[in-house]
DNA sequence: GACAGTGTTTAATT
DNA sequence: CAATTAAACACTGT
């Protein structure tokens, strides 16, 4: 469930899994899973999926690109563009509940792309047309690219959350990120001084840093994604316990449809 | 049964 | 024009 950390390490374990490797086989499981345009909703599956699908994955599989909680993964001279939307999950092993496509490599292993939700998608296109179309919309990443200094009276953790003002956050690593940075989530941009921008800058950087470090190289298993394992992030889905810096209690309200977590105490 | 949920797009509204 | 809200997508977990 993914945000840049995520989707970043999403695209480690794509490239590991597949370098030196071809695709022997597809399968596609549910045809709303590849659509024609990045744009499109699930009830527009492409029409031509499964063969498109078939061609782009006959050529060799390089890295993965990321931008944003976007993903180019080019075979040669075609590509699929990769979002994981809500529950979009690539794995490696048995068929998982939800699987909406699978490939068999020449290794033998198989690859699954699940995704309850459908919220994500698979775009097969060409290297050269899914250069622009990662890109398309978006603002810097938030990890690879000089952070910007954001501006307009929106909340500052609604334009954290616009992937056209800084690519990759979403809601939870917005909200923690503006915890470590000591920021109200409603002060506008405009409000904040450069040492408040700054403070900002830094606060997004860490919390990628340490999520990213949660995953190291390794395939791991993802926190909150295993039913039961204990949430790792201070204010994610705690309203009312204690924050672990000053103390108060940690409260949660509504923006742009969202919700938000916040301490009131530490967060001006 | 009601509702929230690590996302994005489009339309409607202020 | 800037910004916000609502709805849609489809399904699981509480």
């Amino acid at each position: 469930m993914p945000e840049l950390p995520e989707v970043e390490f999403c695209r480690r374990t794509l490239e590991r899994w597949t370098r030196g490797r071809r695709v022997t086989g597809v399968e596609l499981i549910d045809p709303r899973s590849v659509r024609a345009r990045r744009e499109d909703r699930p009830s527009a599956g492409h029409p031509d999926g499964a063969a498109r699908l078939r061609a782009v994955v006959a050529g060799v599989p390089e890295a993965p690109i990321r931008h944003g909680k976007r993903l180019l993964w080019p075979f040669g001279a075609r590509a699929l563009l990769l979002h994981l939307g809500m529950t979009g999950k690539w794995s490696r092993g048995e068929r998982p509940p939800h699987a909406k496509v699978g490939l068999t490599l020449d290794d033998g292993a198989a690859l699954w792309f699940s995704d309850p939700r459908l919220l994500g998608g698979i775009v097969p296109t060409t290297r050269a047309e899914g250069e622009p179309m990662l890109h398309e919309g978006l603002g810097p990443d938030a990890w690879h690219d000089p952070f910007p200094r954001i501006r307009g009276r929106r909340a500052i953790k609604v334009a954290l959350l616009d992937q056209s003002v800084v690519a990759g956050l979403g809601n939870l690593h917005a909200a923690e990120a503006l915890w470590r940075a000591g920021i109200h989530p409603e002060r506008s941009a405009d409000d904040l001084d450069d040492r408040a921008h700054a403070g900002l800058a830094a606060g997004v950087r860490a919390q990628l840093e340490t999520v990213l470090g949660w995953f190291g190289d390794e395939e791991h298993i993802t926190y909150v994604e295993e039913r039961g394992a204990p949430n790792p992030f201070p204010l994610y889905q705690r309203g009312g316990e204690p924050c672990p810096r000053c103390g108060g209690p940690i409260g949660k309200f509504t923006q742009a449809g969202r919700t938000t977590w916040w301490c009131p105490g530490c967060q001006r």
